[in-house]
DNA sequence: TGATTGTAGTGCGATATCGTACTATATGAT
DNA sequence: ATCATATAGTACGATATCGCACTACAATCA
């Protein structure tokens, strides 16, 4: 491994925190107020992959420890946005379920990006982005399937 | 803005995200118990960049509030691995000094992510990371100059 | 069946991050 | 010089995230 290549990754790591952080204040700057992207993420996951999921499932699809996961589904439940429903088939665990309210809350949030999406792809066109996505998610499976 | 640009925008974010996510997990891993990648990014920063710099220009650099620099510099202070002088410039504020203890640390916090990077340049190559970083910092350049 | 082991979710405590408000100092206008 | 405004740092409270430990239920095995 030459000092290069190992700084090389520094940078690219570096640059992935960094965007990701501003990605999120920009992102929390368009939801209502209190809510956040760990919020809306999981919203947005019950909507595309379909609802009716256990939270342990859920807290795995983020790789956030389940703890985590009880109290961001607390939250989403205090905002109506899901409902906690008994797991017809283990009585350890919950199902959980979207309501309209949290459907209507995903589409809305995703509304209020398009805006800054299509500003920045005057700057950035999306052809650019879309090079860049496949070694992207390459490297996100190769940590994922790595992971300590 | 097509809908097929506003789902490519959102992969890129995503795959951001959880890879940020990730690799914090995997570095967190190689730290000693107790620190955080927050508190080895402001150390390596240091390390890199000079010292002697307010706590103010740091949040800065990390794009966080000074409420947090604050308190990640005092975690810092008391491992000893910096220290807070007067700033003789500015009565208001202070200078933060890398000790000897910070230096090693960085050093040694690199040194163990070595092995990691050489794992991983196996599978993706230097060489690829490093086609897509300029745009990785275009990106992050776009963000930073279209703070909300 | 009964005992053992494993799993889902939660309660609790610790730390990180952030927003608001405050203090002390600096800067600029008059 | 004085006053108004701006800035650096901190105190404090709120929320997010996480690890540990516990409970309830499930699965397995004797």
């Amino acid at each position: 491994m030459h000092d290069d290549a190992a700084r090389m990754y520094f940078r690219f790591f570096n640059e992935i925190g960094i965007i990701g952080q501003l990605s999120r204040a920009l992102f929390e700057a368009r939801l209502p107020d209190g809510l956040l992207v760990s919020h809306f993420s999981v919203v947005n996951h019950l909507v595309r992959l379909g609802d009716g999921r256990t939270p342990l499932n859920i807290a795995q699809a983020f790789q956030v420890p389940k703890t985590t996961m009880t109290h961001t589904l607390s939250i989403l439940e205090k905002h109506g946005f899901v409902e906690m429903v008994p797991n017809p088939d283990d009585g350890r665990s919950k199902l959980v379920k979207l309501t309209d309210a949290g459907r209507a809350f995903q589409g809305e949030a995703i509304e209020r990006l398009g805006p800054d999406m299509l500003t920045m792809s005057e700057e950035i066109p999306a052809k650019r982005i879309a090079e860049i996505v496949p070694l992207l998610e390459e490297v996100r499976q190769y940590l994922d399937a790595n992971r300590p």
